[in-house]
RNA sequence: GGUCCGGUAGUGUAGCGGUUAGCAUAUCUGCCUGUCACGCAGAAGGUCGCGGGUUCAAAUCCCGUCCGGACCGCCA
């Protein structure tokens, strides 16, 4: 046997046992007469002290930091004045009756337990090191937990875990698929799933009730911090329930997952929101609700105003939205309107309180509206009022944006709660793209649509149509999102047509889905859970990448196996590919 | 596809037109009676991402390019 005991389970009970140890040396420190050896595996560190009349001084002098060795030898109690507190261990140290080093490593890339700052490619390139830091190594822990928790609730609540295939037809949740050529198909390719949408609906359809999956899933888009090329997704669909249904249970989950895993109370019930709500208070269908910060509506104060381009936006039907913020500076005001520009507004309008009327940005235009702005907004002496104003999406987006990065700028979400659930319900079934004037779903399209509002389909306001679908948000990430789904097949036909897909479409792509609906489907819905962003969030995480093993970089690249790489030639004729564009040769 | 920020010893950083390219840490050597991020002394370590341009002179200014990060578009 290697060992007898984890390096960082040592403690005071153990003094005077015989133990085995193994692991990696973090720092020796060497002294004329002794030296300390501080020896680290995933439970933590402990010192090994070796006298020089010690056999295995010598060995224990040469030792270098990330070798890994094996340690036999007793366990002290240290002296008095020789205790530390600076780590748990700190009470005892082994002293050895041999040292054997298993592997020697070189210096190491980065120094591995402080990589603070260390670039981060670098790490991703060693990121077996990386992952040697406890940080790191906590991260991994949490997930699993996580992933843990989730699996004993919903075993308890009756939920059968199935695989689906990861080699499948691309079902549409919108984004673009990764490709598999397949070698006994030339010229056939196989699409990594973006989620299981289909097969979990054909569970349910076939009878299963309850189904849940840990989902690898595979989405072709540019990346983001928090979006990985592959990804897991915690997937679960349930037969025969209402949208309250699932709510309720993905409540329970959730607070039993926070409760057993950071020992932490969410609310019940979860506060709820409506799309409309959520955007027209805090301009965004997934708000940070650690802070409050909501708009005010003051359309009303500049319908034909003074201030044209808000009076003319009324005019239009528009709306005129404040944000009230504390005093700012003109930089950080720069820098909100910077990113009010980048989602499409013309501009950051702004005033500041000074005493019982306004300055600076638009207050030439404002004398008119001042005394309401003051009692509506209740802006402090020497705060900012920050508006948008234009169409409705346009004005609460833009002004959404500016909103969370007043957050960023001014740390408004840490006098906040550690963390804010909420659910944002009734989405618009569809949605309208501005670029081609054609409709599209907002969620996807097995998406049902509120029995209230179905009739709408086909005429001119199915716009209003409300879906029933939800999204749970934690700190302003979308965590999870679901729907109920449609299980008539001819409400899952108008449903096609609206989005503009003719029957020999749908049957094209859903032939085998659209049929399966007519062979007896029980009502059904279910949810997704963006199961990497949730363990971000849970660990405090600014990136993904800190949560996922083996991630890709921003570029899609897994620095540290170099994927993605060309192929042989070979290979490629094998599976029918031929390169159309090979690498543009350097001139 | 676009915008912004960054790239200087192994690592982290300073320098922003003339420096022997500085500092910290890691590495190596020596010293040090119990340290705990030990301390002290010394040594070695740099194609200043790459290419081009401006200039008497470029790490520094300009252009291009590569790489990394954040964001917009895109993506639930």
């Amino acid at each position: 046997m290697h060992r007898t005991h984890y390096v960082g389970d040592l403690r005071a009970e153990h003094a005077g046992q015989t133990v085995a140890l193994a692991g990696w040396v973090s720092r020796v420190r060497e002294f004329p007469d002794q030296s300390f050896v501080i020896l680290r595996d995933r439970e933590g560190v402990a010192q090994v002290t070796v006298e020089r009349d010690n056999p295995a001084f010598e060995t224990a002098r040469r030792l270098r930091a990330e070798s890994v060795v094996r340690v036999e030898g007793v366990v002290r109690l240290r002296g008095e004045g020789q205790r530390t507190s600076a780590y748990p261990t700190g009470d005892v140290e082994v002293i050895p009756t041999s040292v054997t080093v298993l592997s020697a490593a070189q210096t190491p890339p980065f120094p591995v337990e402080n990589a603070e700052g260390v670039n981060e490619d670098l790490r991703l390139k060693f990121r077996y090191l990386d992952l040697r830091r406890p940080e790191m190594l906590a991260n991994l822990r949490l997930r699993s937990r996580v992933q843990a928790a989730i699996t004993a609730f919903l075993d308890a609540q009756g939920f059968v875990n199935v695989e689906t295939p990861m080699l499948t037809r691309s079902t549409p949740e919108g984004a673009r698929d990764f490709l598999v050529p397949s070698r006994l198909n030339p010229g056939e390719f196989y699409a990594l799933p973006q989620s299981p949408q289909l097969f979990k609906q054909l569970l349910m359809i076939a009878g299963v009730d309850r189904y849940y999956q840990f989902a690898r899933c595979f989405r072709d888009e540019d990346l983001r911090a928090d979006r990985q090329p592959d990804f897991t997704q915690l997937d679960m669909e349930m037969s025969f329930v209402t949208q309250e249904d699932v709510l309720d249970l993905n409540e329970r989950l959730m607070r039993h997952v926070f409760r057993e895993v950071l020992g932490e109370d969410l609310p019940s019930p979860f506060p709820r929101l409506t799309y409309h709500d959520a955007m027209d208070r805090y301009g965004s269908d997934k708000p940070d609700l650690r802070f409050e910060h909501a708009f005010t509506d003051v359309t009303d104060l500049f319908a034909g105003s003074e201030f044209k381009a808000f009076a003319d936006a009324v005019d239009a039907g528009g709306v005129v939205k404040v944000l009230t913020a504390g005093e700012l500076t003109r930089k950080q005001i720069d820098e909100l309107e910077r990113v009010a520009k980048l989602k499409g507004a013309r501009g950051l309008a702004w005033l500041r309180r000074e005493g019982e009327g306004f300055t600076g940005g638009i207050s030439r235009f404002t004398g008119a509206q001042a005394r309401a702005l003051l009692e509506r907004t209740g802006v402090q002496e020497g705060g900012t009022l920050l508006f948008g104003a234009g169409a409705w999406r346009g004005a609460v987006e833009a002004l959404g944006a500016v909103r969370v990065a007043l957050r960023d700028l001014l740390n408004l979400a840490s006098d906040g709660p550690r963390f804010a659930v909420a659910w944002v319900t009734d989405f618009p079934q569809l949605d309208l793209d501005p670029d081609t004037n054609t409709w599209t779903y907002m969620h996807h399209p097995f998406t049902a649509p509120h029995p209230d509002d179905a009739h709408l389909f086909g005429t001119p306001r199915q716009g209003e149509i409300r879906a029933l679908a939800y999204d749970l948000v934690l700190n302003g990430f979308e965590v999870g999102g679901g729907s109920i789904r449609i299980f008539e097949p001819a409400t899952q036909t108008r449903m096609f047509e609206a989005i503009g897909f003719t029957e020999q479409q749908a049957r094209e792509k859903f032939g085998f889905f659209m049929d399966a609906l007519t062979y007896g489907t029980p009502p059904h819905g279910g949810i997704a859970w963006g199961f990497d962003r949730l363990v971000m969030v849970m660990a405090g995480a600014a990136s993904i990448r800190e949560v996922i093993a083996f991630p890709k970089n921003n570029r899609g690249a897994d620095l540290m196996a170099l994927a993605p790489s060309e192929v042989d030639e070979a290979q490629l004729r094998e599976v029918g590919v031929a390169v159309a564009a090979p690498e543009a040769t350097a001139d």
